[in-house]
DNA sequence: ATTTCAATTGACATCGTTTTCAAATATGAT
DNA sequence: ATCATATTTGAAAACGATGTCAATTGAAAT
């Protein structure tokens, strides 16, 4: 048998029973809770006491409509179950934190038409800002958007919309992530890259042939392989390497995630990392630490990234200026790689 | 040089504009835009044509306000950044489409004082129903919010509500994790469990004291480490079990991430996975089919805990009746474990 | 005691919808 | 045709706040 309790009908109390109770208008009960104009002291101590007897919240709702906001900051994300963009929604979580905004999660994942519907639910529920994260809706689409709602990118470059992207710099890293190799010892170095309609892919390409050329090596085409940044493309990618023979002693791949599938491949043909191959990573995801072993990598600040997102559209909206810095990358050395000897 | 372009201000168009200009009531155009009352072909094109001719879109504030209703699901969670909690949130994503309602994301921490904080801000922002990520708000407070209003709790027993709990079968799960290990001929089997003032872990003890005891074996204390359901906790824990020196076959640890830690620690330690010690987690996160060696776990329906949370918590809203049932377990079989040889 | 000016206060319009209620129109039966 | 009954419609009242504007009050200055 079920039994089903009714639903406790709550009445609402509403700023006129306030006002009633306290014997002042609405208009200076909305004076004493918003704090915007002064008000007699007396008068003020009797709302206050019948806001406290009530239990009284004001109605966000009508709130909302009388002020036109809604209080709440669209996120246009990628995927809401990955770690790398959780850490970035943490950061974001934080910096709204206290704002009186909050943040309204929308996903895309990598996906133009789902990336569109999710940004016309945004701009449906009216949200006062948008932040988005990186994704593939074209630029002129999004600097559309930008011309009318408070608008931060992170994670990509859009063309005319330099002042409102927030990015790391990936070309150093990238950079710094080969130089750790070529330090090590190594010359034959494998690049697992990501899909190169990826603005990261490709800074993070650069990177490794400035280091390479630097280092007065010829980029070895067979050296280069595909994946799309997710773990199964990159136990891929390396398999059909594998198959096709060709020596290397070290792979850079562009994130974490491609870096544990080429490691599970690597396990099941014998390799052993690092005594046979060096790998090292990009982005210091959450799992990086414990992986056996755990991995080299350069560290993406994600958290830093949404926390100055948040901050910076609570400025937007604010009407004030940003102005975004070009977020570090680090490198963490641990033990997936190690010094080459043949 | 920083320019900054003025935000484009948007000329809202209401609903008596599209009445004006099809020359109708808005009591009109609001019957044809929700389909609530039948409404002359003629003046029905009217309506329409002149939607579709200004592009409008109704006002959610006012729609919000008018219908005192947020079309707003709030969800407590404890994690917005673990990809365990990632699935259940893509599944109550999922699971909301095209409802009309959204969800609402507060996180709770695993730390009462923030779970509080997050609650309030879900009754403050009036949100519509309410589906609670167990958690450790006591079982009183849950009952008093369920009262007034639509809520599912979903990872967890709440006393009184159970008709509303969506919950797995935590002791068949780890009855059978442990049976599997007995049944490869493990018997000095360490379990690594939970903080026990959390149900899970409560639950999964039992599993594991009913298997060893139908398989004639005493619990020997020894065997029992406690951590926290973090990779940080399993490693500790591990580390100090070593260092004790009893000796043991396998493991079973109340939840992968624990699994993780411990996995590392062995490697440390120079412990082999499987030769040496047989592995099996609980949940089946997404990394585990990509540690080394894939993880032998029994699988957590995270998602479909999502989504039926959200199907549930839309009935109860429309004030439907819900039967929600114990979601099953399963054993996934990957490369951990394995026969026991001396 | 007036007058002037600033500080408080309340009445009321507003935000953009939905929805009730009654009026207007259409339909069908006689 | 006439009447009774359905069906569509529009006017106006919510929804619960904020904020403008004018009125009131009080203090200060003459």
């Amino acid at each position: 048998m079920i039994i089903i309790f009714p639903m406790q009908k709550k009445e609402i109390i509403t700023i006129h029973d306030i006002a009633r109770k306290a014997g002042v208008s609405p208009s200076t009960v909305s004076r004493v809770m918003n704090n915007t104009v002064p008000v007699a002291d007396n008068k003020r101590e009797a709302v206050l006491a019948a806001v406290a007897a009530l239990n009284y919240r004001p109605n966000i709702l009508a709130q909302n409509l009388v002020r036109g906001r809604s209080m709440a900051i669209g996120i246009l994300t990628q995927n809401i179950a990955s770690p790398f963009y959780g850490e970035i929604h943490q950061g974001i979580e934080q910096g709204l934190k206290d704002s009186g905004y909050h943040p309204l999660f929308v996903v895309g994942n990598w996906h133009l038409p789902e990336e569109l519907v999710a940004l016309e639910t945004l701009t449906m529920r009216q949200v006062d800002g948008i932040i988005m994260l990186a994704g593939t809706i074209p630029d002129e689409r999004v600097r559309q958007v930008a011309a009318t709602t408070p608008l931060i990118m992170a994670g990509r470059w859009v063309k005319g919309l330099e002042q409102q992207c927030l990015q790391i710099d990936n070309i150093k890293g990238s950079y710094e992530a080969t130089c750790h190799l070529l330090q090590l010892g190594h010359r034959r170095i494998v690049l697992l890259q990501g899909v190169l309609n990826h603005g990261d892919a490709v800074e993070r390409r650069l990177g490794y042939e400035q280091a390479m050329r630097e280092a007065n090596l010829e980029i070895d085409p067979q050296l280069i392989i595909d994946g799309q940044f997710t773990r199964q493309s990159g136990l891929l990618a390396v398999e059909q390497l594998l198959n096709r023979n060709v020596f290397f002693s070290a792979m850079f791949a562009m994130n974490d995630e491609m870096a544990y599938g080429a490691r599970l491949v690597l396990y099941r043909r014998g390799l052993r990392v690092p005594e046979d191959i060096s790998i090292i990573g990009f982005d210091d995801t959450v799992q990086s630490a414990y992986t056996t072993p755990p991995l080299t990598t350069i560290r993406y600040p994600m958290f830093e990234m949404g926390l100055q997102a948040a901050q910076a559209i609570l400025k937007l909206i604010q009407g004030e200026t940003v102005i975004l810095p070009l977020l570090p990358t680090q490198l963490i050395v641990r033990e997936s790689t190690v010094r080459y000897h043949q």
